[in-house]
DNA sequence: CGGATGTTTTTTAACGTTCAAAACACCCGT
DNA sequence: ACGGGTGTTTTGAACGTTAAAAAACATCCG
């Protein structure tokens, strides 16, 4: 494996000019800098990323905490991080992956992490209501940006980059009604999540301004399962409101939805308008297709990305993003 | 943050006597030791991993391409992700995930990240027919090794860990036969693939040693959806081979199997028992649960790491493990 | 007490890179 | 010819660690 020394002899400059001819190219002599990068080319050098951040002290790595507690973003985990990975190539970065045990009990992993210089930063998700890492990270001054608020907390420590749950129902909604919609129902959680209070908002919100009505319209599910979203939409059908409309929280709620609409000899598309969330790989598999609300993850990523690469004395412009959904429009809310 | 040279000034020792307390603590003295482990606790000492990966030249990452072409297995992408980690973290190793193209094409990335040591070698997954990978790095002489088999390749090059796919569908064919089934049937995929020629082969097999029929009782999908997976339950049902049991190649194609059975007034786990292939969250989440094979993550990852981490010296022992799924039972499949 | 033996500690020299400063080369105007 | 600038290249030191060798220190035994 060539080093630089080695790169040095052969084209009989110094160590310090090939490092040049890597990183401030633009001070060699031209014909310097071309003699240098063939003998770079012809012993194949690649440089050593742990010299380089030994000196620099700076890792380019990025720590990601891969989550293992059932929830509802799983299913398009593998997207995120095929986003985040990508984006932080674009910057010559790289994630790096950890498990660490949720909440206050997992901070000394990320201290840890840090401390060793095996990463540069931490990307967060699976935020909680009442998530305690990032108050730490930023007390530690770890850096560190958060996809997904800190729900209930007026002002959030440190950076972050969400998607407008309540848009994104806003959005449904609208799309229902301009598809002749005009009982448009919700699936939601408990009022524990913070995310399911967002999107309930936009529903409820968009409803109003559209003067269409919402009392008796909204099921609380107690648990994301296709099952819980069935028979949230049975008890909703029987309760005498006539819904043809149904803008679920989350996916697997939606597909619950659809699956007791076919049950009841209703066609979901027709009868029934019915949309999701996040747009699983589930959303395009299933039939008819589920109209679901796509997050940008291109764009999460770059985001999260730009924010905890950005220089620090720009640390401060804009470290907080939110980015708006994209309606994935299907089978299941086809013109009624 | 604390050096060895400040912790050695601290303990009053030389730098070399604290390196030694971390990696070779049996040679020093008792009460040295301890002095120097209080130094270290009370300047709350990290070591710099990359001053010690430039040393020692390991850095004691692991490398693995987070897919992005849509597939199967990205359903418990997540699950696999999250063992790969803790294993590796069991051994003090880490995962850094990168993006490649598929193919040839992607070689360069490979070859990149070891040669700039940002890591010591890769796990591959997503494994394909044709896969060149393996070959390539085998020739480099860079370490690896292959969850899943490179299929049709009488040798496979380099190291591999798999599911024993054939056994997971016999399990499932002995399963549904001692639940009273007795004619059988199968939803594949088409040849092309080796792992649905695997798990094919495995029903086959269980098939003729139990007595019970296969001619007319397997159907290729074209691909994996839902959608797909009822179609050709409807093909089934309609061939008039009465079908009472259904091995489905994936739990998507089980679900499109449980679809159509309900959608006909069948009942799922009473009149057709349906299996599926994967355990993914799906099948927990729908009603009836789904009955499905687990692989078996953590041993997966286990034995990857084990032989990835192996000393070179023993690199050759067991560097073919085939595990076993283990078929997790739930209402699909209930007592006929 | 002197040496042999074994244990513990220190010294020296790297690993491959970049930073800061110094050295060198060249051109220009006076 | 000389001082000053500008552009290019080299020198020396440092980043924090560990391997190997050397040195220092104990211990034991005859």
């Amino acid at each position: 494996m060539a080093t630089l020394k080695q790169v040095a002899a052969h084209a009989e400059v110094s160590v310090q000019t090939v490092s040049n001819a890597l990183n401030a190219p633009h001070r060699l002599r031209a014909d310097t800098l071309e003699r240098v990068n063939r003998s770079i080319e012809l012993l194949n050098y690649r440089p050593n990323r742990n010299a380089r951040s030994l000196r620099t002290s700076a890792v380019e790595l990025i720590g990601y905490c891969v989550p293992n507690w059932p929830n509802q973003t799983h299913l398009v985990m593998d997207q995120f991080l095929h986003a985040l990975c990508a984006a932080a190539e674009r910057t010559s970065r790289h994630i790096l992956l950890f498990t660490a045990p949720p909440g206050v009990e997992g901070m000394p992993v990320y201290d840890d992490l840090h401390a060793r210089r095996l990463v540069d930063g931490f990307v967060l998700s699976q935020t909680e209501t009442h998530d305690p890492r990032h108050g730490w990270l930023k007390e530690q001054k770890i850096p560190f940006v958060s996809f997904g608020r800190v729900w209930k907390e007026t002002t959030q420590p440190g950076p972050w980059v969400d998607v407008d749950g309540a848009a994104g129902s806003a959005l449904a909604v609208r799309h229902l009604h301009e598809t002749g919609r005009r009982r448009i129902a919700f699936l939601g959680w408990p009022k524990t999540s913070g995310l399911a209070e967002d999107r309930l908002g936009g529903w409820r919100t968009q409803c109003k301004e559209l003067e269409l009505p919402t009392t008796g319209l909204t099921v609380r599910c107690v648990e994301d399962s296709i099952e819980e979203g069935a028979r949230a939409t049975a008890e909703l059908l029987d309760s005498g409101q006539e819904p043809d409309g149904i803008v679920a929280l989350s996916d697997i709620l939606a597909l619950g939805a659809l699956r007791e609409l076919t049950r009841r000899g209703l066609t979901p598309g027709r009868d029934v308008g019915v949309t999701g969330f996040d747009d699983s790989p589930l959303a395009e598999v299933v039939s008819p297709g589920l109209t679901s609300l796509k997050q940008p993850m291109d764009e999460i990523a770059a985001e999260l990305l730009a924010i905890l690469t950005a220089p620090s004395d720009l640390a401060h412009l804009a470290t907080e993003r939110l980015l708006q959904p994209e309606l994935v429009i299907r089978g299941s809310s086809a013109s009624g």
